[in-house]
DNA sequence: TCAAAATCGGATGCATGTGTCCACTTTGTT
DNA sequence: AACAAAGTGGACACATGCATCCGATTTTGA
């Protein structure tokens, strides 16, 4: 249900996160990620177009987080490359009750609010921070705070 | 978030639901629906293949449901025309952890199961006996139970 | 000043989702 | 038997999502 671009764009943000407040060549980035490092690019411009990331060119630039970890939800990142649209009015164009959802879509409407709140509730520092035995992008062994060569 | 093809399927469903256990014809399902008929008419067919809906061919043929509405829930309609596909392990194929998946997938799957288990919660029937001002599928005024001309 | 590093932007290709159309089959009625 | 009503299935068209490629641009450092 959420789109591959989605998945891509939390695997990247995630990982500069970890990576904060360092700034991450494409290239790295597409290998921590697994993500093609062609897509993954087109990915960033639009982060970059949100705000989420910031970019630089030029020997020694790259990507980096526009916020801290701590002050960027999941929400944020999700919204910026597919928005989750909620439901306000109803999808039939019948005028004859305002937001008054009929029963159908305001089931819809409350799992896509559900959904929201969800995300809107966690920021990408308690992703990393989550006490598990899994590391924050599912790599084996993690080399954190890696410096670049 | 919900495709176009979810939200028309959830539609016909209702709607036949509420007209149940008499059938319909795609135009009069078309019409209450707003669906464009022929589309509704793809969708139509591939709940019959997930054994929603039973289709009877010729004149005073129609579509009507196989199940009660109270036997047939949210999710069996979604899972018919687009999965919910829950995140059983990690999406990098990263085999290090079986099924420990890590916390940003753990989040994503999360959300995957409170929309699966809202939506397997609820059947037709509570849909449609909802106390709301709202009609079922939106219409302003409710010609429930029309028979057939 | 030049070369290398790095992103940016446009063009392209392919698959899928959405939507339409039409010929065919089935079925009930006359 | 003939006709009309109704779903079936295939072909087609178009937009969008996913993915790749390449030249242009910016920036740094030698």
């Amino acid at each position: 249900m959420f789109s591959q671009t989605v998945e891509y764009a939390l695997r990247a943000v995630v990982y500069l996160a970890d990576q904060a407040p360092e700034a991450r060549t494409t290239d790295q980035i597409s290998e921590a990620t697994q993500v093609p490092k062609p897509y993954l690019s087109k990915v960033l411009q639009n982060l970059g177009r949100s705000d989420i990331v910031r970019s630089q060119r030029g020997i020694g630039g790259g990507v980096m987080l526009v916020k801290t970890p701590g002050e960027l939800t999941i929400l944020d990142v999700v919204d910026a490359v597919e928005p989750i649209v909620r439901i306000e009015t109803c999808p039939l164009g019948l005028k004859s009750h305002g937001k008054h959802l009929c029963p159908l879509h305001r089931r819809m409407d409350d799992a896509l609010a559900m959904v929201q709140d969800a995300f809107k509730k966690t920021t990408l520092a308690e992703v990393l921070a989550e006490p598990t035995r899994s590391t924050p992008l599912c790599e084996a062994t993690k080399p954190r705070s890696r410096k670049r060569a």
